[in-house]
DNA sequence: ATTATAATCAACAATGTGTTGATTAACAAA
DNA sequence: TTTGTTAATCAACACATTGTTGATTATAAT
């Protein structure tokens, strides 16, 4: 996650973890709003002034842990993306998924009590938008890329990856919700299909 | 929007109202979570006790007024989708967009300040979600009746909705979030092009 | 003009906030 | 192991917000 310059109290990583986890808990149970920087400090058993000896609020808590894991979610696609070609056979049928896209499922999977309750109905709409950003920027460098064949009328570039994205992003908060009925690969397979049925690879 | 058997004392309606638009504002200017009752009742210039006679607190108050504007948005669909035939031309080309979906637009545009707020970084996932429900209903009621030529691999069907529902609200919030760039017509009618190409109408 | 009810106002206990200063506990390095 | 450093605890604080009350004023309907 942050590494502040060599030094880090394993006091300090042992108390913000248990912040952040108590957070997420309770995020899930009551929902963002009706939690009180107490109910975080009572949850994670701390004192309610050490709290404030690392966040500013429950604000500052969040925006923390947010940040934390659309890092490593960046860092992981694009590490998956230089081993990408051959999606699909002679005949345009897709006989395997995009491999940033299994890396998203399977880093949803691994955080899953974190995005459940975030792109749950208490999360907190500003994640869901910034994990909108991360897949509006890979698709807009994937179509700068690749654009050749227009057959088909034309259709703004930027509502074409807002539909796009926000697609994706509405079938990983439904297989979230779903409890992961699918595995990783399955549901990256089932994107990338959907996916070159409007945008050519 | 609410009719409570013939009565409604004028004063009531007036509070209501200045209460409501309160909210929306003051959602949009500092978010909902740091908003007291206290407020928005000084942003509607009513006195605090006020508000409890109407609302048990801001938590119900904005319940309401999600459940009026999604009702007039049902209602609206399901008048418009009466009138839907001849989508494509001959050869498979769209030539005008479901009317349902028009008046999505329409819908949208007329209530513009409210939905910008709620589906803006700002707003409340809950409302995104219902409104994500709306899209999924009546995207369940087309798919049912025409389950007819299934030429591709089978992609579950309830992928393929949450996929295209997600869209749709996806593309609605970037319409928001740049004031409204395009006419409802040529929205609905873009979407309704990217519909073709993954549901058979 | 009279009756009903909506809105106002001041006051209330209860709860949560953010901060402080003093104390105890845990860490890292010699 | 001892020692200096820093993290965590605890009690206490002034302050803001909440939800409710009872009495009063203002507005609507007949």
């Amino acid at each position: 996650m942050s590494n502040k310059r060599k030094k880090l109290d394993p006091r300090v990583v042992r108390t913000r973890q248990m912040l952040r986890n108590a957070l997420i808990e309770l995020i899930g149970e009551k929902g963002y709003d009706s939690i009180s920087v107490q109910d975080i400090t009572q949850r994670a058993t701390l004192n309610r002034a050490t709290f404030y000896l690392h966040y500013r609020d429950k604000e500052d808590l969040l925006n923390q842990s947010i940040k934390d894991i659309l890092t490593e979610l960046v860092k992981g696609m694009k590490k998956s993306r230089l081993i990408d070609e051959n999606i699909t056979d002679s005949n345009g049928n897709v006989i395997r998924p995009l491999s940033d896209l299994v890396y998203v499922f399977e880093h949803v999977a691994q955080h899953e009590q974190f995005y459940k309750v975030m792109l749950g109905n208490k999360g907190q709409q500003r994640f869901l938008f910034r994990l909108l950003d991360v897949f509006v920027d890979v698709l807009n460098e994937r179509l700068t890329h690749s654009m050749s064949n227009d057959i088909r009328p034309a259709i703004p570039k930027e509502i074409l990856i807002q539909y796009a994205a926000s697609a994706y992003l509405g079938v990983i908060a439904w297989w979230l919700r779903n409890d992961l009925p699918y595995t990783p690969e399955y549901m990256a397979t089932q994107l990338t299909r959907l996916r070159v049925q409007h945008i050519q690879t």
